[in-house]
RNA sequence: UGGCCCAUGGUGUAACUGGCAACACGUCUGUUUUUGGUACAGAAGAGUCUAGGUUCGAGCCCUAGUGGGCCAACCA
């Protein structure tokens, strides 16, 4: 009766106090903000969820803004994939809109401040610029000209604008305070030149503004009510605020910047800049290759955008740094394929079983649930036959009660068809078991009711007939990094802890009606895990990717 | 020789100032099971970084300390 009502993280209850004093519920809007220089990941998915969940929760417009004010870095291919990601995440935006759709509105601004004297360009180098600027507990100096008069100033940036100028000549800086205890504060630069193609403005520019000139100004453009960024920004606000005053008007609706904390996984990096490196490096084959933390790699490796919105979710958002336990991320997957992910069969290193007393050539078709966690999903049909194929770790010649696979002298079912008894085993010259050869108790078909079906026994394994087996390609993943926190180390570098068994290729066989199954198709291997279909797979040539393997309480036994 | 932010079980989050701190993951026990999965039932595990203070009463407020993080890119 009395419903639980979910506590509020600190940034729903900052908008709830909002609501209740400065802002009117049709004032709510909100942004995601990516820089399109890379892929984005789970960090970000986080903040989307964030951003984007606010938007439902308030029934306010989202807008997906692209902070594309680095023509060095930026390309058309990543805004491209981003909103790729975030529709496959189920989320769809107000707008779309680019901070390069401000340059001009950005541009008059900038002039009307260096009009007001707020604004001044500097001839010095970087490093001039730097040495002056101080240190955190120096303050900085004046540059020698930043008193140059308000007619000098306009002609330069003029020509900075128009490229007459070189590419480290000068730069707009904000009149501020040198002395400021926010390094911040001291003179930020607000526009450099750069003569530089950018992927929407070509060469109209060639001078482009400074994240902190950029970002608070487009949030004021678009009226955005609460403007949400890491941690790592906390220092910007200050000069957020400032900037977002000088070219606003007294009643103007005003943006305001929360930070909260970036959320870390165990097992990777979060950065796009060491994510880049990985894939420069060959360590990983794409932005999408499954070991990846990014969106397109956890996709691509089967995870579905429900079970990242659960994640996201289930972490919440705080200001304490964290590191996330990759167990969660792996919970939330199979919370939701284990709802909808067709259970099939597949034997992974396979050891062939002949069952002695069936019929050469005899073929059956035995029905089998398609998901025991779904009634609507069905049966379907699976091939028996004289030769199978079992997992070579569910035999033991000899084994204690605590195993219950298959031993010599035990039964086991074999899932959804026969009980069979271990009766002896064929070695090569190396002892290396070849065959396993059993008998079958006719009477124990599965689903017959008969007494001997019912009989029971402790085991259940799966299986694929040898003669309807179809060979496929199945690729294993583990933790890319050996360590927790592979970036927080401060002698090693990141890539000392990158796992080198990440990746396990190997052949193994499936059960026939997976010959057609599509690209990022995702199933159960029963008692082996969630597969999914990999892009590179085909027709004939098929293709898993383990995404996650099932608990396994035997293997902590063992 | 600074400024700012943070500090709750192993992990991540909760707790309207007031009944020996709750939820999820993880861990461990059982039950069910033709997946050693799922489901179900249960358990262990923190007394909230430390020291003071305010208060009848503090995880919540104040002060100091300690620990961690951020700040000196013509990156975002």
């Amino acid at each position: 009766m009395i419903e639980e009502k979910k506590s509020l993280n600190f940034i729903e209850q900052i908008i709830e106090e909002d609501l209740k004093s400065t802002h009117k519920k049709d004032d709510l809007k909100f942004r995601f903000p990516p820089e399109p220089n890379g892929y984005l990941h789970i960090g970000h998915a986080s903040s989307i969820c964030l951003n984007f969940g606010l938007g439902e929760r308030y029934n306010a417009p989202v807008n997906l803004r692209f902070d594309d004010t680095n023509p060095i870095k930026e390309e058309q291919e990543f805004v491209d994939a981003i909103k790729e990601d975030v529709l496959w995440l189920g989320f769809k935006w107000a707008k779309e809109c680019y901070a390069s759709d401000y340059f001009q509105q950005l541009y008059d601004w900038a002039v009307k401040m260096i009009k007001d004297g707020d604004a001044y360009v500097d001839s010095q180098d970087s490093a001039a610029i730097a040495e002056q600027k101080g240190t955190p507990i120096k303050p900085g100096v004046a540059s020698p000209y930043r008193e140059r008069s308000v007619e000098e100033n306009l002609e330069l940036f003029e020509k900075m604008k128009n490229g007459e100028t070189s590419e480290g000549a000068h730069v707009l800086r904000a009149k501020i305070d040198m002395a400021s205890s926010n390094m911040l504060m001291r003179d930020p630069i607000m526009y450099r030149s750069l003569h530089k193609k950018h992927h929407r403005t070509g060469n109209n520019w060639m001078i482009y503004p400074m994240y902190d000139w950029a970002h608070g100004e487009s949030d004021f453009i678009e009226s955005i009510s609460h403007s949400f960024c890491t941690l790592e920004f906390l220092p910007h606000r200050e000069l957020y605020n400032w900037f977002v005053k000088k070219v606003s008007k007294e009643g103007d609706f005003i943006p305001k910047q929360r930070e909260f904390a970036r959320r870390n996984l165990s097992h990777t990096v979060v950065s796009k800049r060491k994510l880049l490196q990985l894939v420069e490096k060959g360590i990983v084959s794409a932005w999408d290759d499954p070991r990846m933390p990014t969106i397109s790699g956890l996709r691509r490796r089967g995870y579905t955008p429900m079970s990242i919105r659960k994640f996201a979710d289930t972490i919440g958002i705080a200001k304490r740094e964290n590191i996330i336990d990759a167990s969660l991320l792996e919970f939330c997957i199979r919370e939701d394929l284990n709802k909808t992910a067709p259970r099939v069969m597949g034997v992974l290193d396979p050891v062939k079983l002949v069952i002695t007393n069936y019929e050469e050539g005899k073929e059956e078709w035995l029905e089998t649930e398609n998901n025991p966690e779904d009634e609507k999903a069905g049966t379907r049909k699976i091939p028996f036959s004289k030769e199978l194929y079992i997992e070579r770790e569910d035999f033991k010649e000899e084994a204690n009660r605590k195993f219950f696979r298959l031993s010599l002298g035990k039964e086991v079912r074999l899932k959804s068809a026969y009980i069979i008894k271990g009766e002896s085993v064929v070695k090569d010259e190396n002892g290396e078991i070849t065959e396993i050869h059993c008998t079958y108790d006719p009477k124990s078909k599965s689903g017959s009711g008969s007494e001997e079906s019912l009989r029971k026994v402790k085991g259940t394994l799966h299986w694929v007939s040898v003669p309807h087996a179809i060979e496929a390609e199945i690729r294993l993943y583990d933790r890319l990094f050996n360590v927790e926190s592979p970036d927080s180390d401060k002698e090693k570098d990141f890539l000392e802890f990158v796992n080198p068994d990440s990746l396990k290729v190997i052949n193994g066989f499936v059960e026939p009606s997976l010959e057609g199954a599509g690209v990022a198709e995702k199933f159960q291997f029963q008692r082996m895990g969630y597969f999914c279909v990999d892009k590179e797979s085909s027709k004939g040539n098929l293709v898993f990717n383990r995404t996650v393997a099932l608990r396994d309480s035997w293997a902590k036994q063992k």
